[in-house]
Order: C-alpha cells, then structure tokens, then sequence
DNA sequence: TATGAAAGGTTGAACCC
DNA sequence: GGGTTCAACCTTTCATA
C-alpha cells in the first residue's frame, strides 16, 4: 500500500487519538485545530482506509484483577515462515500481542497472559506445537504507552 | 491497590473494548449483555477507578506513515533503578512504549520510533544519558494486539 | 449497585462550496 | 479537498429503588 503522507491536521488527530482514543472527541480536536468536525472525521476515515490508523485498544493492567502472570516469551522462527506463524501465534488463547523483529534470533516476541502455571505450559505447548521455538520466557511487571511525541502540534 | 475481581459483565467489557475501544458504546455492550447502558458505564468507571482500565490508544502502523524506523531497544537497568527509569525513559522525544521485564539481563524493553539514523542515535544516546544501558537493538517488523480471549462471554 | 429520564454533546450522511 | 445542516445516537447527570 501507498505511503500516506501526513500534514499537521493528520498528526495532531494521530497525538490526540495515541493519548486517549475513547474520550477524544472529533469536535474537540476539530475546535483545537481550528477546522469543522466532519474535516476531521474525513481524515480519520482516511487514515483508517489507509492502513495508517490500525485500531483502538483498552490497555489493561492484568496485575489489578489477581492475573499475575503476564509474561513475554522470547521465540525463534525461520525467517521465511516467521510472518505466518506469527499471525497464527495470535489466534492462541491468552496471547494478547505478538511483535516481529527483524533479527537473527528470538524474531518473534510474544506477550500472553496466564491464570497459573499449568496455564502457562499450555500455551508454551501451543506455541510449540505451530512451529516456534521457546527461547525465553519473563514476567512482565509494568507496561507504559506514549504517544509518538513528533505528531504533536504546537500551540 | 486491591485486586478488582471481575464478574462477566467485568470481563465483557473489557474484551469489548480491548477490541474497539472507540468505536464500542456502553450501550452495544449494555444490549449484549441485557443490562442498561448506565450500569455498563458505571463498571467502566469503577474499573478506571480501580487501575484495571488504564487508557485507550490508537494502534499506528508507522511504516505507513514513511517512519521506517520503527525499532525495539533493548536495555538493562540496575534493578533497584528499573522502575525509575523506565518511567523516565517514557519522556524521551521517539519512545512509544516501554515494558520493565523481570529477568537477569534486557530487563528495560524500549519501542521507539525514529525518523533516520541520526535520530536514533539521539534517541540511544538520551537512554544512556539516564543511565540504561543499550543491549541490542532491532527493527519492529509487524506489531498485532488482540482482546485477552479469556474475557470473551459465550452467547 | 442498578435503573430511567431529561438535557446536552457527538456522529454520520447528504449536500454545497 | 473543506464546510454546513440535521436526524439519530450517545453520554452525562441525577433522582429513585
């Protein structure tokens, strides 16, 4: 797909959606960068199509309700079916995100939560049985989201 | 803070906004879950309240956007340092999310995005400014979140 | 805690520039 | 591209059980 190339409006709406995606309403961001909200409703529809704007999550603090094994499992998979498995990592129960780094080893990161050990082992199983290679296996004990501080517009 | 224990109207919620936290109204899920719409928004408050829901964010696919510099740096901190300065290394002008891991080594997990070269050099020199320590670094190929599935409810 | 009703804000669609 | 209008929908607030 096409590069889309951003203008000031674009990444203004891009901040303010980073730094509160449900809250943030097209007339505020509208009346902060002086255009009328269907402007900016159009140019979120349009960053939507095109592939820029990917989607909007809740971030949970899986600690706060007693899940205390939220874990990132380091795996390896060859380099030409790492995208697959990848994609087919996600569809595992208790997996919550899956990254693909470009790199020799441990290309796949994977963050899941489990409720006890046994839990665990069973995703560790699943994620086996597809075809990646466990090479790590760590608690992750806090997580922070930031908008990309370059889309933000002066005042 | 005391763990909140989730119900399945809890849980429910959740699952439905990690899938789309802004385009889901309290009253699709209050339908769904045959409740009404203010009970749906009095548990959202009380799980912001409680430290379970801790934001919404916009996913950005930044490669999208021409910023092919979408990188994963991996650091070690001293550990009685490491919540310090994960939460300092947030407030470096291209970090986009930070994970503190519990492990020996790389246990600083950093996401940032750059515009070229020279801009994660600054970014790599800034992070060792506070005093992390740069293991290894690599390019973000595919980054995929999806709702925990243990939150979903049967219909 | 859950609910329902009134007031005010937000959205999406159609239309115009 | 951007702006205006308006009906439908959503949220906020608060009184009630």
């Amino acid at each position: 797909m096409a590069i889309h190339e951003l203008d000031d409006l674009d990444r203004a709406i891009l901040h303010a959606l980073q730094h509160d995606a449900r809250k943030m309403s097209t007339s505020t961001i509208a009346e902060r960068m002086d255009v009328a909200p269907s402007t900016v409703r159009t140019r979120i529809k349009s960053l939507e199509d095109d592939g820029v704007l990917t989607g909007y999550h809740a971030e949970i603090n899986y600690e706060q309700t007693g899940l205390q094994l939220h874990t990132l499992i380091l795996c390896t998979a060859p380099v030409p079916e790492r995208e697959r498995l990848a994609e087919q990592a996600q569809e595992v129960s208790g997996v919550v995100a899956v990254r693909e780094v470009m790199t020799g080893n441990e290309n796949v990161h994977i963050e899941a939560v489990g409720q006890d050990g046994d839990d665990l082992n069973r995703i560790g199983r699943e994620l086996d049985e597809i075809g990646l290679t466990i090479e790590d296996e760590d608690i992750i004990r806090n997580e922070y989201e930031t908008p990309y501080e370059r889309f933000a517009v002066q005042d």
